[in-house]
RNA sequence: GCCCGGGUGGUGAAAUUGGUAGACACAAGGGACUUAAAAUCCCUCGAUCAUUGCGAUCGUGCCGGUUCGAUUCCGGCCCCGGGCACCA
């Protein structure tokens, strides 16, 4: 086929040729070979929704580019792919088109599996994973009986979004200015029981081991660091005066300032907290105001604008060192779910507190002074903030922060009135969704046992696939043959769970299971030790911390199972960015998409792919623009009618071959540039640049073989040509196929190996040396490489260049960096 | 408010360790080929001045600093993007 390959370049038929080459042979399949070096790469899996975007393709061809690479490095090579197929948009879609979700995100998936195909991504599909299946959620219902008993997950009371009108819990982004999306109906915040999974108890080890996640972004790690949200301070109790109850005598509150204790001058609680509930009782002001409070009708959101808003308990604190009687309020500020759900005020130095002390008229007392003088400090006009010196604090004044810490902290340790505690903004993962298109809770509700684990014989707990989706809510409410169950633990009649999991659990783990997806006695066998860690994830920013944490958490929470051996999924990290057009990103309801799909009809898969590599670094936005997928495929154009128009010659370079001027310059610059394209691919994960390399090595050659036919010249072209195809292989991968062949290559250029730098061809005889006048360019020269210091020197000292703006003036100084340039200071 | 990124030609962007700013493309203009168009190929392309040629000055958001030399390092400010946000 290769001397019959026509000038021009014919995507449709070179794409075509490539891919049903490819799966004759079935070029993407790989087992487990021990013997070889593994590399697990892997993309995040899309959501089904019916059609591939730019971003998608943006991401995989990335992640395609970093597999192919690796293979011609000669590694055993896994990259999978699968479908995060349960969610939100199949109920809508039901709703809309009265098809069953599962109908429609089954359609779907084999509709945009023909997408990724037709982009020659090389996917292992033997390995393919759609998370609505029940062999995969069943071990996911399995893996959450076991947690269960080991105490890792637990029931509690928790609020969610209600649409009174629609009768249905709704997601965040379902409320639209605090009214359901559907019905417009204002949102009602209600509580109901749902799971949750302890990943606080995993909170310093996700906080520390971010630490060896060196391959990941800084930006990613910090995001997660500042998620979870550490922090150090003192759990401390002021009294509460009068009170008999055993249970709300004490009133404990965290600080992380306990440097201010001296300046409390009250003491806030949530309007939830029991203190706040129990005043009520005799105050109906009180109650009024906490019952506006709980019934807030927002969407969490906007709680954050709201403003802040307290009242008087009449109940009094004493302070735990002066016994001091202040005042406690209830502030709507207050949250009851982090810390003790109480605060001392410290008005003097917290700017909240201050504004609040000043709205209600209660005192600001300092404690704290600058300890440097720069800082002002003026309480008229807001708090002081800054750590400094104790004042107006007995026993520690003059103490700075860290002393004062200490010592507080001690003083009240021996009093039995404090303790050093850490706090973490981190909360437990709410995994309940009261929504059908999802994996179930395989629990079983008794009146008599409570919450008892569906046995692990009856797993998986199906999700019943042809239902009648008319109006809202979950079916599975309607559905007596899904929620009767009896009693696993007395046999009486008892209700199944009828909520689902949280989408986030499906995709915490899928990249374990495409290890082994064909394992149908376990989760995982010894193939995912094989396989993990992922080598490289690739994926979009947007998941820097939810996604990333849960699958953190589910690989710690795997290795404590003994599934897998290692501690954290992902060694190394690619986080795209967006793909924008006219500045905005792209989306549907802005209307300035492009389809992937008419492109390709167009200019081909290979072009597309290369575009999304060539118009920006991976982990920049990307900004589409039509003229600019015309350049690359010119230069494809361009590049086709070269490697047709030479005549394919063994490549057998004589060593020590005498050549040319021009022969070693093109050496040079091929070998300079696979050199370059290596570190691109491996280290920098820089398409952009590579892709430039190659684009100037074509130049470069372009310019070689208009005037150089011999023999040892087609030898050379040769050699540059195959360099070039085989680094392009991995962004233009039909291309290079189809070129591969016509230069004369009986295999495949994906089982190729990828060219080696030949040292020998890097010697330069001359080098070029820029020549500076205090710092400024004047000229340049050409200089024997290995001319030493003093003769460049003078050489430049005499240059013509130098020369006209140093005569007449005395040189100072003469700075020569090697092999780059000469800077001569005179005045 | 706090924490990260980023700001370079008409446009997308390069410049990797402080050492030739603008590689590689796109767009534009000019030319060749063509009956014509498309395609292709060649030339010009940061600004200003000079222009017969050589060239000179300025220029990487703004102001200042360090250095022989700064897009790169430091200090201050402005703008854009992202994340978090009553977290005590």
């Amino acid at each position: 086929m290769h001397d019959k390959t026509s000038n021009q370049y014919n995507p449709k038929e070179v794409e075509e040729l490539a891919q049903s080459y490819w799966q004759e042979h079935d070029s993407f399949k790989v087992v487990e070979d021990p013997d070889r070096e593994k590399f697990f790469c892997l993309s995040m899996l899309p959501y089904p929704s019916g059609h591939l975007h730019m971003g998608h393709v943006r991401n995989y061809s990335i992640g395609d580019a970093i597999s192919r690479f690796q293979r011609m490095q000669g590694k055993n090579v896994l990259q999978p792919m699968g479908w995060d197929a349960f969610g939100l948009p199949a109920e809508n879609a039901a709703m809309q088109n009265k098809v069953p979700p599962a109908k429609w995100t089954y359609s779907n998936i084999d509709y945009m599996r023909e997408q990724l195909q037709r982009l020659g991504y090389a996917y292992d599909w033997s390995r393919e994973v759609a998370t609505c299946h029940p062999d995969y959620y069943r071990w996911e219902q399995w893996f959450f009986v076991r947690l269960f008993e080991k105490g890792l997950v637990y029931k509690k009371e928790a609020e969610v979004n209600w649409d009174p009108v629609d009768q249905t819990v709704l997601a965040n982004e379902q409320v639209v200015d605090g009214k359901g999306w559907r019905s417009g109906a204002p949102v009602e915040r209600r509580s109901i029981p749902q799971w949750f999974f302890k990943i606080t108890a995993f909170g310093q080890e996700l906080l520390d081991d971010l630490e060896k996640l060196e391959g990941w972004p800084e930006k990613v790690r910090t995001m997660q660091a500042n998620w979870i949200g550490r922090s150090e301070g003192l759990n401390l109790d002021f009294t509460v005066a009068g009170e008999t109850d055993p249970d709300l005598q004490t009133l404990s509150v965290y600080t992380t300032r306990p440097d201010t204790l001296m300046g409390v001058t009250y003491v806030a609680v949530a309007p939830q907290h029991p203190l706040a509930e129990k005043a009520a009782q005799s105050n109906a002001e009180l109650a009024n105001f906490i019952e506006e409070q709980n019934n807030i009708k927002v969407a969490e959101a906007d709680m954050a604008t709201m403003e802040k808003l307290g009242m008087d308990t009449g109940l009094k604190a004493i302070h735990p060192i002066t016994a001091e009687e202040v005042p406690i309020y209830t502030a709507n500020f207050v949250l009851m779910s982090y810390g003790s759900g109480a605060v001392m005020a410290v008005p003097g130095h917290d700017q909240r507190d201050w504004e609040f002390a000043s709205k209600y008229g209660l005192d600001i007392r300092q404690v704290i002074e600058p300890a440097d003088d720069k800082l002002s400090c003026d309480l008229k006009v807001e708090a002081f903030v800054e750590k400094g010196r104790l004042v107006n604090s007995g026993e520690f004044d003059g103490m700075d922060f860290d002393q004062a810490f200490k010592a507080i902290a001690d003083h009240l340790g021996k009093l039995g009135k404090g303790e050093r505690t850490i706090n973490y903004r981190l909360r437990d993962w709410g995994v309940s969704r009261q929504r059908y298109w999802g994996a179930p809770i395989p629990m079983i509700n008794c009146e008599d046992c409570g919450s008892v684990p569906v046995p692990e014989e009856e797993l998986p707990v199906l999700l019943p696939e042809d239902v009648e989706f008319t109006e809202s809510g979950s079916p599975l409410n309607k559905m007596p043959e899904f929620y009767e169950a009896d009693c696993p633990v007395c046999g009486k009649p008892a209700r199944r769970e009828t909520d689902t999991f949280d989408t986030f659990m499906e995709s915490s783990w899928y990249y374990a299971r495409y290890t082994c997806k064909d394992q149908n006695e376990a989760m995982l066998d010894d193939r995912a030790n094989y396989w993990l860690p992922v080598d490289q994830y690739i994926g979009g920013i947007e998941h820097a911390i939810l996604h990333l944490l849960y699958a953190r958490f589910y690989h710690k929470l795997m290795r404590d199972e003994g599934l897998v051996s290692s501690d954290e999924p992902f060694s190394r990290l690619l986080t795209q960015g967006m793909v924008l057009k006219d500045g905005a990103k792209m989306s549907k309801s802005k209307g300035n998409t492009v389809d992937p799909m008419s492109l390709i009809d167009s200019y081909g898969a290979d072009t597309v792919r290369m575009f999304t590599l060539f118009a920006s670094a991976p982990d920049q936005s990307l900004d589409w623009s039509d003229s600019g997928v015309e350049g690359c495929f010119r230069f494809l154009k361009r590049l086709w009618k070269t490697v047709a128009s030479h005549e394919a010659v063994e490549l057998d370079l004589p060593k020590n071959a005498d050549l040319n001027d021009e022969q070693k310059k093109l050496r040079l610059k091929t070998h300079q540039t696979v050199e370059k394209v290596t570190d691109d691919f491996a280290r920098r994960q820089q398409f952009n640049t590579a892709i430039a390399a190659v684009m100037e090595l074509l130049n470069s050659l372009t310019k070689f073989s208009e005037e150089n036919t011999q023999a040892l010249d087609q030898q050379i072209i040769q050699e540059t040509l195959e360099a070039s195809v085989l680094m392009l292989a991995p962004l233009v991968p039909h291309f290079c196929h189809a070129a591969w062949q016509h230069l004369g290559h009986e295999g495949a250029v994906m089982d190729a190996s990828w060219p080696q730098v030949d040292k020998s061809a890097l010697q330069e005889d001359s080098m070029l040396i820029v020549l500076q006048v205090n710092g400024k360019l004047r000229g340049k020269v050409e200089v024997p490489k290995d001319i030493d210091k003093a003769e460049l020197e003078k050489l430049a000292l005499e240059d013509e260049s130098v020369t006209r703006f140093t005569d007449g003036a005395t040189v100072r100084k003469v700075i020569v960096v090697p092999g780059r340039l000469v800077n001569i200071v005179a005045n």
